[in-house]
DNA sequence: TGTACATCAGTGAACGCGCGTTCACTGATGTAC
DNA sequence: TGTACATCAGTGAACGCGCGTTCACTGATGTAC
């Protein structure tokens, strides 16, 4: 039966939301097209009348998580006026390792993306330049501006690592998952300092 | 029919062999036991004989694919000596982003890992200390012992998040999936030198 | 060494199930008069 | 504003297919005598 234009946008929203947060959980090889309806309180026929297939809805989900995360990361670094010290402290941390579902899809994702289609490997490459253009903004005059986004990549790829790593690990060696991330955060620290220049 | 003790012996190589590969290539959630005893010469059936579940075969695969790479990467650095400089930059590579199927599975699978039974975690996380092992004792003693462990965690962590990034975005920004790699090196090669202590 | 027979690696059909996608149909919505 | 009707979001059965796993069976291997 036929439903009204905002109804409509409203399933689609609830379609993308229910798709992003089991993809992070489960995978998107591991998450049925039906499972993502009924969480969105449809059938799974209804789902192709928003997305013409399962990849293109994983590529939209994508980006759909990543936005609703970098908001959720922007509202928390701009209470504190976050430094790219913040930042790593507060990105690699047990609490984003545990953050699953709702954290970011690009670790969540980080080693199945290559396998999915284009679209997919788009949304993933828009998202590492978002992310990485946060961080860059993070980091002083100390740093030189070449160095600025080296550090930013490598602290964008430390995290994705470091929290993929840590959750491999979790089940069969818990304090070698917090090792990593205490071993990431403080490397990337040393390379910050080291980059910077410090005239007095 | 039965077959005789070397030739069983010998198919469960296969088996692993053809596992290992594909589970790489595919993901482990992209292959089905079909394909693997397919690869192998043998049929499905065959499978359960040597292995009782996907999930376990999932662990041998993962460990036979990383003594195999682990192998190949010793008799690497063996013929060279290699450095720590040496191992981020061979390990950290366009070459072995693009040597998916035979390389390091630990990379290939990061973000699926988590989501596998216990058995791929412990074969995970006892990869994850063999390599970092070995890059610790590339260190010299110009670095003090604990920075040592901190820096081979690091340097692991960067080469799996920094090859899955890789892989990720060349697809769509294959400048990008370069660039990722050398900032990593980079980095990892400036936290390096600021931890080495140079006495004159 | 030769023979009888138990073992078991490997086969292939079958199990129930869930997959992604299609499609005829429904009926409330939105529009044209 | 009221009525007639085209639109189309959503339903649910059906498509063909591949999944992981089981099992009765085969027949060469390995062993006991």
């Amino acid at each position: 039966m036929r439903v009204s234009k905002e109804k409509a946008a409203e399933n689609r929203g609830a379609l993308l939301q229910a798709a992003s947060r089991l993809f992070r959980k489960r995978g998107i090889d591991g998450v049925g097209v039906a499972d993502i309806a009924r969480e969105a309180g449809l059938t799974h026929g209804a789902l192709y009348a928003h997305f013409p297939s399962k990849d293109a809805l994983a590529a939209e989900a994508f980006t759909h998580g990543f936005e609703g995360n970098m908001a959720d990361t922007r509202e928390w670094a701009g209470g504190r006026d976050a430094s790219f010290q913040d930042y790593v402290e507060g990105l690699i941390s047990p609490d984003m390792r545990d953050k699953v579902e709702t954290g970011c899809p690009m670790t969540a994702s980080a080693s199945e993306v290559g396998r999915q289609g284009c679209a997919v490997s788009e949304s993933f490459a828009k998202a590492f330049e978002e992310m990485t253009a946060m961080l860059e903004g993070s980091l002083s005059d100390a740093v030189p501006a070449p160095e600025r986004r080296r550090l930013a990549i490598a602290a964008v790829v430390g995290q994705i690592g470091a929290l993929a790593v840590s959750r491999a690990v979790i089940k069969s060696a818990p304090s070698l998952a917090d090792e990593v991330l205490q071993a990431v955060r403080e490397t990337i620290g040393a390379a910050h300092r080291a980059e910077s220049v410090h005239r007095e």
